[in-house]
DNA sequence: TGTCATTTATCGAAAATGATATATATCAGT
DNA sequence: ACTGATATATATCATTTTCGATAAATGACA
């Protein structure tokens, strides 16, 4: 490993951490769930998740701020959309590795979860 | 959504969100990618990723902590393994997501992606 | 105007981070 | 056993970021 291939490994790392980072809190997290099935309003995101609306308001737009959400808005409602495919495979993929068999909410525990690849 | 399964759901989120917190910045990422090869000693890890060796090892203790890696000692050395599968799993869908033509520090080996999900 | 839907501002507490200093553990040579 | 070197871990500090809560502002419509 070079010092200028590390360079750009780390800069990709910061890339990637950075889409991690805004995936790494609960309440954000579900958002981007919510928003798998297609869009859907602040409000209904609101009542589906339980975040409280204003936090719930800066979070969505720091999803916005990054790119990973698009709005529209139809009168007084807002409707977010996922507009990233790498979250959106991302989340796909979470769910397929911590939810194996269907949506999450209804707990894998007992899984055995097969041997570490490679 | 029930609010009991809306309660579950939230406890899931945030233990995967968790998870994502953990890979959520540049060093331990880089570090998570390092052991996707195999074991690493501190100061292979060290060498390979540029982080710092007391941050390293302040952010190692925090993987060891979560149960995401285990150590073998041998001699002066210590070697860390990736411990999670469901890390393994992640990390090799982060791959797929990110660097579809296999970049970042090559990697990529005959991993064949995972279709996106279900 | 008033109401609904959403955003922005602010505050305080907690956590994360880079840097630096120090401590512990293992080994080699004497 | 003592010393020094190497490998890794822990401690501390200063700065920044994050988050929940609360309050206030904006925008759309009736």
């Amino acid at each position: 490993m070079t010092p200028e291939n590390l360079e750009l490994l780390r800069d990709k790392a910061g890339e990637v951490a950075g889409m991690l980072k805004l995936l790494s809190h609960p309440n954000r997290l579900l958002v981007a769930c919510e928003l798998m099935d297609g869009e859907r309003s602040v409000s209904q995101i609101e009542d589906n998740t339980g975040v409280r609306q204003p936090n719930l308001s800066r979070d969505l737009a720091r999803l916005r701020a990054e790119g990973l959400v698009t709005t529209r808005r139809d009168a007084r409602h807002i409707y977010y959309t996922l507009a990233d495919p790498r979250i959106s495979a991302l989340m796909g993929a979470l769910c397929a590795a911590f939810a194996p068999d269907g949506k999450p909410g209804q707990d894998q525990r007992g899984t055995t979860p097969a041997e570490s690849v490679r």
